[in-house]
DNA sequence: TCGCTATATGCATTCAATTGCATATAGTAC
DNA sequence: GTACTATATGCAATTGAATGCATATAGCGA
């Protein structure tokens, strides 16, 4: 059916058509980043963010992945991701936040490789 | 500024969020066609088809002139253009309408050129 | 002028997305 | 087990977009 590629892509587009979903996205193609970190990027409330992961998770644009207590999110459709190419430009660079209490974010060394014992497990 | 470049990008999606204007634009990227030509293609009602198009024409994507009763639109944002082809393909070919009642859709030959007499007008 | 057609506009209503917030769940450390 | 943190979920309230429809305007021909 050609009606399916229409609604396919209306489905697309509007999800990239509101500035916190998009902004995330645009952050998750820097790279995977945990929860924290996007409520310090956009300032907004956290259930307020988690809501709008969900909106993209279930959509299959992106993926989180539990790590201890954080969960990382990222960018797995790449049709979004040339989208964003063309409307935004390239990425930009990843940015470690101060404000962010995830071990990736301050910058401990360590941390950035798994601690022993701790498993990664798929969020759905 | 940078927020600038995410309030565009929300603009421009938002207008493609929208099954009725995705198939209008979907339709001017063929060629110019006029309001009724689209009226036939989408089924849709007059006054709301000339709605989607007002909404298209003040974001700057479409462009239309009359000539004499007809109005004919067409597309005039190449970057909307990128992103059609990225998420549904290249253009269909121009199909003439035998549903549609102007000179350029039942097909005969020397209407295709301009009526002696008669001036291409800018709408706005 | 009038009558007709194509297109545009204004406005009220309906409907869906957005947002805020309270609470639930998952995991860690003790 | 309890206490604490990060994240998720449910739901009500609100806002804004989408739709329908009556009417206005523009151009043509008699």
């Amino acid at each position: 059916m050609d009606k399916d590629r229409y609604r396919q892509a209306v489905r697309l587009f509007g999800l990239l058509s509101h500035p916190v979903r998009l902004r995330i996205v645009d952050e998750l193609r820097r790279g995977e980043v945990c929860v924290c970190h996007l409520q310090a990027v956009l300032k907004r409330p956290q259930p307020y963010i988690s809501q709008q992961l969900r909106v993209l998770r279930e959509a299959g644009v992106i993926e989180g992945h539990r790590q201890g207590l954080y969960v990382y999110y990222r960018l797995i459709d790449e049709q979004v991701e040339k989208l964003l190419l063309e409307t935004l430009g390239p990425a930009g660079e990843p940015i470690p936040l101060p404000l962010c209490a995830c071990p990736r974010c301050h910058g401990e060394a360590e941390s950035l490789s798994l601690p022993s014992g701790s498993v990664a497990t798929e969020v759905r």
